[in-house]
DNA sequence: AATCATCGTTTACATTTGTTCACAAACCAT
DNA sequence: ATGGTTTGTGAACAAATGTAAACGATGATT
């Protein structure tokens, strides 16, 4: 379920869209005033920004240009009733993810705005300051920066854990899920496996950090 | 100076741009077929691809997802005529970057390349040219501009591995593919061709920066 | 024709790595 | 506490992989 902040006036498309999204996994919180949306953008976590350029009390231009500034890696979507293209270019220019004109179909606007979200994602998921980091193009994971020595049975196992942080990862599902291991073997391998990846990464088992054995289902990592 | 491929029909948008997006520092190159477009893709470097949904041979959303599924980190922007939204929805979907319809200002294309090519840019340090680059023709591959001395064996598995980078090859594919290696020859010869390889790029078997070994299956190229 | 160089194949052995086993420790219901 | 079940893990094992070296087929050179 992904926030988004929309600054709009049209008191219409807001009540549309506040009933349209969340069918698409979108929340939507939309207030009138630019301030306002500073603020709040302060204080709580939002996936994206929809911001309509036709604004009181402060030019949308300006807006987006702090929004920006204050908060580099947030998606910012522009919409507007306005159709010169010099303001489209201007709103690229100033840092915005996308733009789209007024009226627009909801589900294009969906479209792109999920589009933005899943681009920030993937990219975010090399940049995030976790403790572990995952490159799943080299198979890697990553401790703060130095790679971890994992075989790859290790690595398929504690990916998986940390794909599904906080979630509990039954023995059959990583059975099921994982290459490494073979679909006969028994559940036991799995254990030594954990036991190897926790031995690799300093945990320990009495008073785990990161991986908690959950009896009689499986492992959850319980990391940050 | 960032290279765009564009897959397009209309000989007049063509040739408008081509003249139009120097000046912003865009240099265009356009294909009419989906099938070149694949090819020129494979053996050369582009920042981005102006793919018309419009084409001959080929569906667009097929070519697409074609695209993105052998260069995941290569942008695509959809331009089309058509104004059905659920073609910009599906475009999306199939991981499209931007969609821009027809007729659209030149200065919108500009500014929407250009935010995209820059949020590529900022994320990710991609885009840093390819460590080895392939010729087809002279069946050579080349590391930096130097040409590699491989035989006839290592080059076909090595480009094999290039060409699908990122992904598993397996021991059996290469068999068949390949014609160096004969078929009913043991799969262990692939594995001594690729130490071979291995040690005349420099690539450490435990730490690898290009060949990953994949237990049970093959090999997959894990440079960028 | 004899020799040589090249290159894919095979062999042999070292190393890596998933699996199994065995037993101790932890856990849980009674 | 007691007994049965689950989990942790060192050690032994077996399968997969790395690679040097020997081998043999092919084609070029002398």
């Amino acid at each position: 379920m992904s926030q988004i902040l929309m600054v709009e006036d049209d008191l219409e498309i807001t009540q549309l869209l506040e009933q349209y999204l969340p069918q698409y996994g979108l929340e939507l919180f939309s207030v009138t005033s630019p301030s306002v949306a500073l603020e709040k953008l302060c204080l709580e976590h939002y996936d994206l920004v929809l911001l309509d350029l036709g604004l009181p009390e402060m030019d949308g231009h300006q807006l987006c240009k702090l929004i920006k500034k204050e908060h580099p890696s947030l998606p910012v979507m522009i919409s507007t009733a306005r159709v010169d293209v010099s303001d489209k270019v201007v709103a690229f220019d100033e840092g915005a993810d996308d733009y789209i004109a007024k009226p627009y179909d909801p589900r294009e606007l969906v479209a792109r705005i999920q589009a933005i979200i899943k681009r920030y994602n993937n990219f975010a998921q090399l940049h995030k300051e976790e403790e572990f980091s995952i490159d799943k193009t080299k198979m890697k994971i990553s401790r703060k920066g130095k790679a971890l020595d994992l075989t790859m049975a290790e690595y398929e196992i504690f990916s998986l854990l940390l794909e599904k942080r906080y979630h509990v990862v039954s023995r059959e599902f990583i059975i099921n899920t994982i290459n490494a291991v073979r679909w006969e073997s028994g559940e036991r391998s799995i254990d030594v496996i954990v036991s190897r990846i926790r031995h690799k990464i300093g945990d320990d088992v009495k008073n785990p950090k990161y991986i908690k054995s959950i009896r009689g289902i499986g492992y959850k990592y319980i990391g940050d």
